[in-house]
RNA sequence: GGAGAGGUGGCUGAGUGGUCGAAAGCAGCGCUUUGCUAAAGCGCCGUAGGUGUAAAAGCCUACCGGGGGUUCGAAUCCCCCCCUCUCCGCCA
């Protein structure tokens, strides 16, 4: 949610902003609500004014006394002014609060223009992708692979998308996220284990609800959503509260399981483990003070490169043009590994700034230096993505024997310095 | 799941229909005095929206878990929901 203020007092700043995002937006219709809200609010509150002025009256007043009841008479009328009125305000309010929810984020003036993904700019680029395997191809193609990454049988026992892990590839999974959790720690981001279903305030106030509604699985007996992402739970983590100054900026990462309906996403990019319903993820967050935001971006965003560094996975880094950035975000880079079988890039992070957008919806504050609350600004990213990061390791490690060999820092974590399919 | 007890400002805790946005205490901030790791006295001390302003101040309205209702008037009465605690049931 933006400021009101902000497009109230700058509408043509605030339209400037949002034609970089090459999104359709009625201002003037919002800015019309608004105002006709202002007035309706103020002459409810006269009139409400008017009630509190005659209850100190008449509480001064003996209670049968004449000019009591002819009081009681009077304010009956106005209570039902009132009653009116207020009905008709919480309309209007709904209405522009409902259409200021369509307002997305305004990006950040370092942003590329820009209308589609082929806009996007690469950043950097970090390895050789022509030094890998010749024997690569696409991981669903390596003999055995549906053994250990059993889609058939998860189709069976839930659906298209839920794959069981066998054996080595159970194991290697859970090396990862252990790799991924234990360099985090060590970038000072203190872990946490959330609730993997939230509700519908945090869903919210992260921005899944309601602009990515049908994306999210349901559990509506109880009015829980499975998290698509442990963003949800870990920034609602302070939803409501005011952070002491002096604790920013907070860093905190999370492994959960993430879980995406991923409605209307067909085609050859859904092929093995390129796109999953439940995969496995570390996310990286941050609140911070407003000064601060875009420097603690570029580390974050570090932080996740240096992961896939050690894994010595080839990856580049893309700024988002306007047009491709996402509804919440100011500013993001997506991060994307090689995958020498496939022969294209695999997202694996998408590092953002979401500057006072979501902490505005989920009232995430700080004390300001004059003691007024004022909002932070949360940063996160994956640290990493776990199917996509596997893909590209099976890809592009695959030896002429057909087994995969594990990135030395990874030996630790999975036991053994193959992986086997035999 | 059943029965009961609760949810009030940063914290503790009064308040059961009318000057209650809310006593008191603690914490915090400012000033004064004595002193010099501290004490006493006085004052200030919630959030949001609107209005106002260069910015403030000021003014108005709302908020006592959330949402409805009764009433001229609700922290206080009624209904629904959420959460916490105790007991019972079930259970990894």
């Amino acid at each position: 949610m933006l400021d009101p203020k902000l497009f109230r007092e700058s509408p043509d700043l605030v339209r400037a902003a949002l034609a970089k995002k090459h999104l359709v937006v009625d201002l003037d219709a919002i800015l019309a609500l608004d105002e006709t809200w202002r007035i309706k609010l103020q002459q409810v509150e006269s009139l409400r004014g008017q009630q509190k002025a005659a209850n100190a009256e008449m509480a001064k007043l003996p209670k049968g006394s004449a000019e009591f009841v002819s009081k009681v008479h009077e304010m009956k009328a106005v209570s039902a002014q009132v009653k009116e009125g207020e009905v008709v305000l919480k309309e209007m309010e709904d209405r522009l609060k409902q259409a200021m929810m369509t307002l997305p984020n305004l990006p950040h003036a370092s942003v590329p223009e820009g209308r589609t993904p082929e806009d996007n700019v690469v950043f950097a680029t970090h390895g050789d992708v022509n030094a890998l395997s010749s024997h690569a191809k696409p991981h669903w193609e390596i003999a055995g692979f549906d053994k250990l990454f059993d889609f058939a049988r998860g189709a069976k026992v839930t659906g298209a998308g839920f794959p069981f892990y066998v054996g080595d590839a159970a194991r290697l999974v859970r090396a990862l996220l252990h790799f991924f959790l234990d360099e985090n720690g060590k970038a000072g981001y203190v872990e946490v284990n959330p609730p993997i279903f939230v509700n519908a305030a945090s869903a919210t106030a992260t921005g899944q609800l309601p602009d990515k509604e049908g994306q999210m699985y349901e559990a509506p007996v109880d009015g829980f959503y499975a998290v698509p992402t442990a963003e949800v739970p870990l920034t609602n983590f302070f939803r409501d509260e005011i952070i002491d100054e002096a604790l920013l900026p907070v860093y905190r990462c999370a492994y959960t399981p993430c879980f995406r309906r991923e409605a209307g996403n067909y085609g050859k990019d859904v092929r093995g483990l390129n796109r999953l319903h439940q995969f496995d993820k570390v996310e990286l967050l941050k609140w911070v003070h407003p000064a601060t935001s875009y420097d603690e971006l570029d580390k974050l965003r570090g932080d996740a490169e240096s992961l896939l560094r050690k894994l010595e996975l080839p990856y580049r880094v893309l700024l988002m043009c306007g047009g491709d950035l996402g509804f919440a975000q100011s500013k993001k880079y997506d991060l994307e590994v090689w995958s020498a079988g496939q022969k294209r890039w695999l997202e694996v992070s998408s590092c953002s700034n979401f500057e006072t957008f979501q902490a505005r919806r989920a009232q995430i504050r700080f004390r300001g230096k004059d003691g007024k609350p004022e909002l932070v600004h949360t940063i996160n990213g994956s640290g990493l993505a776990v199917p996509r990061v596997l893909a590209a390791l099976l890809e592009n490690n695959l030896q002429a024997d057909g087994r995969v060999k594990i990135p030395t820092v990874l030996v630790p974590y999975f036991g053994k310095e193959f992986l086997s399919f035999a």
